[in-house]
DNA sequence: TTTCTGATGTGAAAAAATTGACACTCTTTT
DNA sequence: AAAAGAGTGTCAATTTTTTCACATCAGAAA
């Protein structure tokens, strides 16, 4: 059905921005919108927006515009957001805690069954009801707990041995917050959050406007 | 001299990659790398990489390649890494913690120098050394302690309100940590870090794996 | 010194992404 | 029921980005 024979990574990347607004619209009760309207809010053009979602097949009606509520449980299931996913969190330092304790990942189908860390100090500790438990016992925790997601919160030195443990139990996705970069098989995803990065661009565009 | 006549934004949100391995091989002592060797380490192609590079202006030498502390100057020049900054945070949540927390940053010249909230929970107390303040008296600290950065990590709901509070204080820079978008005037820089997004794009691909 | 090797800088070609334009179809109005 | 209006889906044009190819020059070797 869904002709998704390699959709650009350019337009993946946009598609979670259309879900947010039309999460909005449909909180907001709006039943209808036109690519013209999502233009205004996106600040993607209206050809874009419909081209894109014309890579996942049409959604729309000629002379009507997008079914909010269509369009939104489409994109839900395109982003594979209509499935729950377990998660496990390596690094129980504030960042690991921070998203940890974060209620809109659950919110969005991802729930964080676990943190772990190499600290006696932490381990025993609970965010929220999410024990921080030993890294000596995450293979047999991962088996026994269906876990599909990895999260890494580790400092750089450490983060590809995580990444390593993860591609052992056969965990096929890693959120990586760690500033390296990760070597996993194929069959593996890994999205980065760069947060360096992020603050180096932001750096570099206040010392060009200054120029 | 720099010749940086609008470089679009795919070159500068490499820059960043190249700044990290160069920081890299610095540290290792290595003086001198090829187009060809940092291809290899960034997986950006080697013609890409001249190509970069020339975009501020040649750095290599033929025959030679690039003399890593040089490039690595020239790199931490463009992306503004010569100078300090001076952050505020506001939302003094787990993320702004985590935030104030990581030393990386103030190595790279950013310095948190004071948290600011809402809850009169948290105020007063301190995260390593640095104080969580009431909102309400952020206007006279952005302006006696030249804070050039905002950073934002409040819920989605109080964002845009933030932002209006560092614009009307003279702020350039912002970084968002809040799942919405921000309207700022043209001279005020706005880097996202989009948690959600990111978690949406590793789940999309995911599910794409499995058909 | 002269020759050879290696790798940049750059112009041109190819590929990818964005924008533009419009036929067509569905909705709404009369 | 017919006419008018609106907005998608899509093809084509344009722009941007990436890749390719190579002349050129610095350094190493002979």
């Amino acid at each position: 059905m869904a002709k998704d024979n390699q959709v650009s990574i350019t337009v993946v990347r946009r598609l979670p921005k259309y879900y947010r607004y039309l999460t909005e619209l449909k909180e907001k009760g709006i039943s209808r919108i036109s690519s013209q309207e999502l233009s205004v809010l996106t600040g993607f053009t209206a050809s874009q927006i419909r081209q894109d979602f014309n890579n996942f097949g049409g959604f729309g009606q000629q002379g009507y515009g997008y079914n909010v509520e269509d369009l939104h449980r489409e994109l839900k299931k395109i982003l594979g957001l209509d499935s729950n996913y377990n998660a496990v969190i390596v690094g129980a330092g504030n960042l690991g805690q921070a998203i940890a304790n974060y209620k809109g990942f659950e919110d969005a189908g991802f729930k964080v069954l676990s943190l772990f860390d190499r600290k006696p100090r932490v381990i025993g500790l609970k965010i929220r009801d999410i024990e921080i438990r030993d890294i000596e016992t995450i293979d047999s925790f991962i088996k026994e707990n269906n876990v599909q997601i990895g999260i890494i919160t580790t400092p750089k030195e450490s983060a590809q041995s995580v990444a390593d443990i993860y591609v052992k139990n056969g965990i096929k996705g890693i959120w990586n917050f760690a500033p390296t970069d990760l070597v996993v098989p194929d069959n593996v995803v890994v999205e980065h959050v760069r947060l360096n990065e992020s603050l180096f661009v932001l750096s570099y565009f206040l010392r060009a406007m200054n120029e």
